[in-house]
DNA sequence: CGTCAAATTGACAAGGCTCAAGTGCCGTGG
DNA sequence: CCACGGCACTTGAGCCTTGTCAATTTGACG
């Protein structure tokens, strides 16, 4: 598992260094991490709500979502996650779950103890202010969901989410905002946006009506103007500190 | 001014030290943090989406909120303020506004270089430890927010707002969840709630029709039944983390 | 070729919005 | 002290976006 680990951990260190420049003994410590990978089938609940957490999850392959569900049995989901993600930077400092983490497709996860996490933070400013920011960044998606799911009308909201995923996309390196394969079903893109899966499909529909986007297949999206589909759904990547 | 300034950080290290308890030094460094402290007339623009910001803001007196607005026009605010609360913890670290901050009342503000900050940060675990939790805390509330705008009907999602309201405000010191003063308007509950102020009229009549709610005067709140309330609105307070 | 989940479509219901008018409250000025 | 003005709150009527229910089609995969 060793090998294994680095090769991992490669890119978890990219990415935090992405967020706050580190130096090569942040590196080290970093890589030094050590960690239990495991392969998850879709729809797996990796932490769900009241758990006691120990460990801090990565995603590594597939995606998945954050989700909480209301008491009339509704499911909200709050977050999508792609290979890259950290999928719960809060329980370095939590350790109930408040909410559940789920994955969309199968999934490979790496979970980092977080006693570990805490002592690298302690020890490196760098590492800490990069983790710290990637919190931030989850909260300021988390702010312009909330304006997507109130305040805009259903084909706005999906194209809206449309034009997040395919730009965080873009920016794990993942292939261009153009053209893409969504991971998720009607239904999640309904509960992302607090909508029916009846009215997404409607709703995507109408986006192809209007000459915003095209589809091949069911899942698969392209994009001509992505300008345009950027106007269109109001979307403006500045809430995603993209370039920190 | 001095005097002034401890008096209202004493405040502010109370708040820290409840979320990671703080030693006599890292009070010492909080009390010598410098302030600029301003008031603010009721619906003043604190920090607009874009602006460069170098102080982080803690509201002294008053309410306050953050809130972005959609391309149609549409206002949705994403978190209410109250005496005690930073109001942007995210700026430590991210220079550039994403949202709007305004007040909600005429209101009280005192403004932290973040530079200063920072440096407190930076010797004090313990204190960087408080700020990052308050910014976790910010980002659970969000996530519950995204749910209880995309997945509850109008008049459970401003119960649920309304229990969340009164549980703060009693953990913030000023008074019990059973009866109080609402600071908003109904026009401010709707863009809170993604609904329009006159369906938040009608929703809140529908809770007093129901025996959830008794209104004294269009803004006094009297809810005879706390736990009975808090049942009908789902209402759970793990995601405030207030006993970190 | 059968199976199952996801996607699609139609008909209808309903929750929430829009428009519009009216009321109540409170501060200001005469 | 009263009249006025403005803003927030109320209430009604009708419309429209989205939800519900249910049936059908499609597509991936064994």
């Amino acid at each position: 598992m060793n090998a294994d680990r680095i090769d991992r951990h490669a890119g978890f260190f990219e990415k935090l260094n992405r967020l706050s420049p580190l130096s090569s003994a942040d590196r080290e410590s970093i890589l030094g991490l050590s960690s239990r990978v495991a392969r998850l089938r879709s729809h797996s609940w990796i932490v769900s709500e009241g758990d006691l957490v120990s460990e801090c999850c990565l995603l590594l392959e597939g995606y998945a979502c954050r989700q909480k569900v209301a008491k009339n049995g509704g499911r909200q989901i709050v977050s999508f996650h792609m290979p890259g993600d950290i999928l719960d930077v809060q329980h370095l400092w939590f350790d109930v779950a408040d909410h559940n983490l789920e994955t969309i497709t199968n999934a490979v996860v790496a979970y980092i103890p977080i006693q570990e996490l805490r002592d690298v933070c302690l020890h490196s400013p760098a590492v800490a202010q990069a983790l710290w920011r990637d919190a931030l960044v989850d909260a300021s998606i988390f702010r312009e969901w909330v304006l997507n799911v109130g305040r805009r009308d259903a084909v706005t909201r999906i194209a809206h989410m449309l034009c997040e995923f395919a730009t965080r996309r873009e920016s794990a390196g993942l292939g261009p905002p153009e053209s893409f394969e969504l991971p998720m079903t009607q239904q999640d893109i309904g509960d992302a946006t607090g909508l029916t899966s009846v009215h997404v499909n409607r709703s995507l529909r109408t986006l192809e009506e209007r000459g915003i986007l095209r589809r091949e297949g069911a899942r698969h999206f392209r994009i001509a103007d992505w300008p345009r589909m950027q106007r269109y759904a109001g979307f403006t990547a500045g809430y995603l500190h993209l370039a920190a």
